[in-house]
RNA sequence: UGGGGCGUAGCCAAGCGGUAAGGCAACGGGUUUUGGUCCCGUGAUUCGCAGGUUCGAUCCCUGCCGCCCCAG
């Protein structure tokens, strides 16, 4: 009897060509369309509707049984509370991330699980192999980095096929397969806030904040801002602040309600060669100290080479000692963020990350 | 109320007699399963105001208004 594996279609390509791939191999295959969000938002429909019927019409097509998984509370608590929780404290979430560990590769995996199926599979672009995890072969939609937070258990009992594939390739399966979803547009930004934008999602939660002052690289006071929560490191634009150069964050004081800036794209402060992680987890073994290793501090970043990790023995003073480290590069990354990942490789093998703190 | 300087789109800023550069911001679009970055596109019938000189003025002259600096 072959193989159960139920597969979680989003209503987008990937998925579908996920579960069109699985069934060709010959795994008894069952679509499954997570609800995770279905509010709709000031200024947007929320899509899951359009998404639910197009992953339906896929498993129709193909001629699965498809189901619904009602996730929305446990999505609410576990992702959106999350980020939501970290903006407020001043720090940049990955919510997407989150998503994965708790949600997709959690309670899904167990729900599917305990719902009878031997594995899952989603439609990420990542190779599984052995309980580990590796880039996925097009390198322009990588989605490791999002994943570097899945247990090794969890890898173990499932599959990503379009790992193997290019995103081109991906869409001529997906025509080839006749399906319905081969030429939707890719979807982006946080799945549920989509079109709407993060600021403006924060706002509808959050309601108004209290303005501060904007204040640049001279110690000048150069401008307010609308709440120091909404921006993050790095971030040009949304400052409503002009006159000759742009000005880029470098820094938030959230007890004082201030936002540093700098005109100077060389300026210290928005260049490290150190980053400082933590709630640190590793898909498998934890490495050796001085491995050649690099490091990814965003999503379809360039990997960095690694000088060094030090297993650090302080950290924040929430943090238990053992998932802490330090690493040192070679040479210096922009806009390091605190509460943004810092996903760890060797080569094309992912190990691990941290947060940024 | 002696001397000097300046007033060009929300901001910075070029032009100094020939029919308004550029940058920032903003907005729109593209890239992107986080935030952000990045890329492309969109702005002044008009140059503080009022007169004058000139074929023609943002650029020259006069007056007024506003601002800055030095000196009292």
């Amino acid at each position: 009897m072959s193989k159960k594996v139920f597969v979680g279609l989003s209503g987008g390509v990937d998925s579908s060509v996920t579960a069109a791939l699985l069934k060709q191999q010959g795994y008894d295959v069952t679509g499954v369309y997570m609800k995770n969000w279905s509010q709709d938002l000031p200024g947007m429909v929320c899509p899951w509707k359009q998404d639910y019927q197009d992953a339906k019409r896929v498993a129709v097509h193909l001629g699965i049984p498809f189901k619904l998984y009602d996730f929305e509370k446990e999505y609410r608590q576990l992702v959106v509370d999350y980020m939501i929780r970290e903006y407020r404290a001043g720090r940049t979430p990955n919510p997407d991330i989150m998503c994965n560990q708790e949600v997709k590769f959690k309670l899904f995996l167990e729900t599917a699980i305990a719902d009878g199926t031997d594995m899952i599979a989603t439609g990420h672009y990542a190779r599984i192999k052995d309980g580990k995890m590796f880039a996925g072969i097009d390198s322009t939609k990588d989605q490791s980095y999002f994943l570097y937070r899945v247990t090794e258990d969890a890898l173990k009992k499932s599959l990503m096929p379009i790992g193997e594939y290019k995103k081109s390739e991906v869409r001529e399966l997906a025509r080839k397969f006749g399906l319905a979803t081969a030429d939707k547009k890719d979807s982006q930004g946080i799945c549920f806030v989509g079109k709407v934008g993060i600021k403006d999602f924060l706002l509808h939660e959050l309601g108004p904040q209290p303005h501060g002052v904007i204040i640049d690289q001279h110690g000048k006071k150069i401008g307010e801002h609308d709440g120091a929560l909404f921006y993050t490191i790095g971030q040009r634009h949304g400052l409503q602040v002009g006159g000759g150069l742009p000005f880029y964050v470098t820094g938030k004081d959230m007890d004082k309600n201030i936002v540093y800036v700098t005109t100077d794209l060389q300026d210290d402060k928005l260049w490290h060669n150190e980053l400082k992680l933590k709630e640190v987890y590793w898909i498998n073994e934890t490495p050796k100290t001085k491995s050649e290793l690099q490091v990814r501090t965003r999503y379809r970043a360039q990997l960095v080479e690694i000088k060094e990790i030090l297993f650090a023995k302080d950290g924040p003073p929430e943090s238990k000692n053992d998932d802490v480290i330090n690493i040192l590069l070679d040479e210096d990354v922009r806009a390091v963020t605190p509460g943004q990942s810092a996903v760890i490789y060797d080569g094309e093998r992912c190990l691990g990350g941290g947060i940024v703190y």
